[in-house]
DNA sequence: ATTATATTCGAAAACGATTTCGTTGATAAT
DNA sequence: ATTATCAACGAAATCGTTTTCGAATATAAT
C-alpha cells in the first residue's frame, strides 16, 4: 500500500508537507502544493484511514442498530425505508454505514463497534430496552433515537407523530360515517402502537363515541389474520378496522377474503405506515403516510450535528410529519 | 479515554507487558498476568482498534454492497433477508458490518470504506456493473459475489441455482396439466431472471411444448400488474404464469382480481424467492423457496475464510439449494 | 545595512497498540 | 566456580497520519 512517505520520497519533500499540502494547509507553497497533488493522483494514493483517525480521533462512522423481536429488517419494510434514508444521507456527508441488528430483545452487551470505539456516533431504531440505551448513554457516545419514544430527557429523538396520525385516521372514518371501529394492532406494550392506540381513544372520545372494549384487538405483531377474524365474528361487527400497521391490515385482507366479505363494503380498512405493497393492495388500502426516508436523513443530520460541534445541549424531539393518503378501502356512508 | 498506558502505570509494568498480558502471550508471568487482566478489568479497559488496526493492518470489518435499480433494500425483502444473513455471520464471528447501497446504476467511484481500506474485504449483492467489480479487483481486496453470477473467473460466487428452480416450477406445472404457461418477469438483462428464464425453456424442451414469444412478458420490475393484464387479454390465456419473482406475482394476483377472475381456478400461479408475503396472499402463492439468510451466511463464510487465511486461490462457485413450496396457487387438471 | 516580518519547509512528537530484541536475574548444567 | 539456559520484563521501533515548533530563506521596513 502507498503511504503518505512514499509520495514524500517520490517529490522529495518531507511526509509532513506532503500531510499538509493533501490538507490544503497555508504553510505550503502553490507550486508544491501543485506537485504533491499531481504525484498523489497519479500514483493512486488514498489516505489510509488507520493513521488520521488515530490521530484524529475520529472515525467518520456512524453506528445504526436496529431493534425488532426477530428478522428486524425483512419483518417490515418499513424499516427498510428507514435504513435506505439513514444510508443516503450518511453517504452524502461521506460517513461510513455500521449496521447491527439486535434481533432478540435480549440485554446483550453493546455490539463490538461501541465497544472498541469504531463510531463517532450511533443511531437506534426501533424498540430498545432501557437499559441498552442508559448502557450507551454512559459511554458518553453521541446517540440520536428514532421513533418510539423512550422518557429520558437527555436524548434526541426523531419521532412519528403516532398519536396524531391514527387520530387522523379515525377522524376520516367517523366523517364518512363509521361509527364502532375496530382496532388490531402489535403488542401495545410498544410505544409506537401505544401511541396509536391514544389517538383512536382521542378521536373516539371527540366524536363521543363510547369506547369498546372487544373492538381492540392487540398482540402478536403480524397476527392482523386472527385479529381481523375474531372481529368479524363479533356479534356487533365494526364496519371499519383501523390497523396500527399496513402489514396488520393486508393481514387482515386475507381474513375478509375467508369470510366472503367484500372491502370496502361490507367492512373498511385503514392502515399506518404506507409502505409499498398498501397501494398494490387490492383493494388499494387507505393509510396514514410516513415519511420513512425522511425519519433516517433528519436523524442523520441530527447526530452529525453532534458529532461535528460537539453540540451535545439540545436535547429536543423532532415529530417528523404524516399524511392521509386516500386509496379505495374506506367505504362512505351517506351522511 | 483509558488506553494500555494507564494500564501499564497502575500496574506498575510497561505498556508492552500489558500488551502482551492481555494477548496472553508466553513471556509474561502468570502473576502478572492475572494483576494485569485484573486491572483491566476493573478499569473496563477495552483496546482501541485504532492502534491495533495500524499495527496488524486489519480492520475487523467488512463491507457489504447492494446494489439496485432503486430502493436497494425495501423494494424486495428478499435482500432485507439476505442482509439478515450476513449481519447474523458477521456479528458470530465479531465482525462490523459496514453497509453501501448503490441505488443508481451509474458506475460511481467506490466507496469511501473501499478508498480508504476501512474493511478487509467486501460482499456484492445484486447487479452490479463489471467496470465497478473490476475496479474492486484491481485494489485488491477479498471479494464475494452474491447471486447473479458473472463472468469473471477469479472470483469467489455464492449463486442461487436459479434455472434448476425455474425448471422444477415449470416442471411442476407441467405436470399438473398446464401447457400453455406464461412467465412475467422483471427485466431478462439482469443475470439471474434470465438463468430463470433458460429454466423455463428447458422444461419446455424436455416435455416437447412449443415456445410461444407472446406469453413472454419481460420489463420493468415490478411491472407483474401490466405484464399479468396483457397474458389475461391474449386471445389464447395461459392457464398457468410462472413470475421470476414473488412480488411481481402478487402484482399480478391484483391483475386478476379485477378481471373478475378466480386464483387457481381461471389462472393458476407460481413464484420465486418466497418471500413471507407469499404465504399470507390469497390465494396463498406456491412458489421456489430461496434460503435467503443462508445465501449470506455463506458468502460471510467463504469471504472470512479468504480474508483470515489469505487462502484467495480457490475461486469456486457455490450453488444454495432451492426448493419448492405448495401451496394453494396452482390448480391441478385432471390427468 | 540592519532589523523585522513573512513564507516555506522539515524534524520530531504524538495518537494507541504490537513486536522485536536485548537485559536482567535466577536456575541448571558442567 | 564458571558457564549455559531460561523465564520475565522493558526499551524502542513500528504502523500512517497530523501537528507543533523551530529553522532557513526571502521579502519588506527602517
Amino acid at each position: 500500500m502507498i503511504t503518505i512517505k512514499d509520495i514524500a520520497r517520490i517529490a522529495n519533500v518531507s511526509p509532513s508537507t506532503v500531510s499538509k499540502a493533501l490538507n490544503s494547509r497555508s504553510d505550503v507553497s502553490l507550486d508544491t502544493q501543485k506537485k504533491i497533488m499531481q504525484i498523489a493522483e497519479e500514483y493512486n494514493f488514498i489516505p489510509s484511514a488507520f493513521g488520521r483517525n488515530l490521530k484524529n480521533k475520529t472515525t467518520e462512522s456512524i453506528g445504526v442498530i436496529f431493534c425488532r423481536e426477530s428478522k428486524p429488517l425483512s419483518g417490515n419494510p418499513f424499516y427498510s425505508r428507514v435504513l435506505e434514508g439513514i444510508e443516503g444521507e450518511l453517504a452524502l456527508n461521506n460517513y461510513n454505514l455500521v449496521l447491527h441488528l439486535l434481533a432478540n430483545n435480549t440485554t446483550s452487551s453493546p455490539p463490538k463497534m461501541i465497544k472498541e470505539h469504531q463510531v463517532d456516533g450511533v443511531i437506534l431504531v426501533g424498540t430498545m430496552q432501557e437499559e441498552f440505551i442508559v448502557e450507551l448513554q454512559n459511554r458518553d457516545i453521541p446517540v440520536v433515537l428514532v421513533d418510539p419514544k423512550v422518557p429520558q430527557e437527555n436524548i434526541r429523538q426523531i419521532l412519528i407523530d403516532n398519536e396524531y396520525g391514527a387520530f387522523m385516521a379515525i377522524k376520516y372514518l367517523i366523517e364518512h360515517g363509521h361509527k364502532r371501529i375496530g382496532f388490531i394492532s402489535g403488542d401495545l406494550e410498544r410505544k409506537s402502537f401505544h401511541q396509536r392506540f391514544l389517538g383512536y381513544i382521542k378521536a373516539l372520545k371527540l366524536y363521543n363515541i363510547p369506547y369498546d372494549e372487544s373492538l381492540i384487538k392487540a398482540g402478536d405483531l403480524e397476527a392482523g389474520y386472527e385479529h381481523t377474524k375474531d372481529l368479524l365474528n363479533l356479534e356487533s361487527k365494526p364496519s371499519a378496522i383501523f390497523a396500527t400497521n399496513d402489514i396488520n391490515a393486508i393481514y387482515g385482507y386475507k381474513a375478509v377474503k375467508e369470510a366472503n366479505m367484500r372491502i370496502p363494503e361490507d367492512i373498511s380498512f385503514i392502515g399506518f405506515d404506507d409502505i409499498d405493497l398498501a397501494k398494490m393492495a387490492s383493494p388499494p388500502l387507505t393509510t396514514i403516510r410516513v415519511y420513512k426516508e425522511e425519519l433516517g436523513s433528519i436523524a442523520v443530520r441530527n447526530l452529525l450535528n453532534i458529532v461535528k460541534n460537539e453540540n451535545n445541549n439540545t436535547a429536543v424531539d423532532t415529530l417528523v410529519p404524516i399524511r392521509l393518503i386516500e386509496r379505495d378501502s374506506v367505504y362512505f356512508f351517506d351522511k
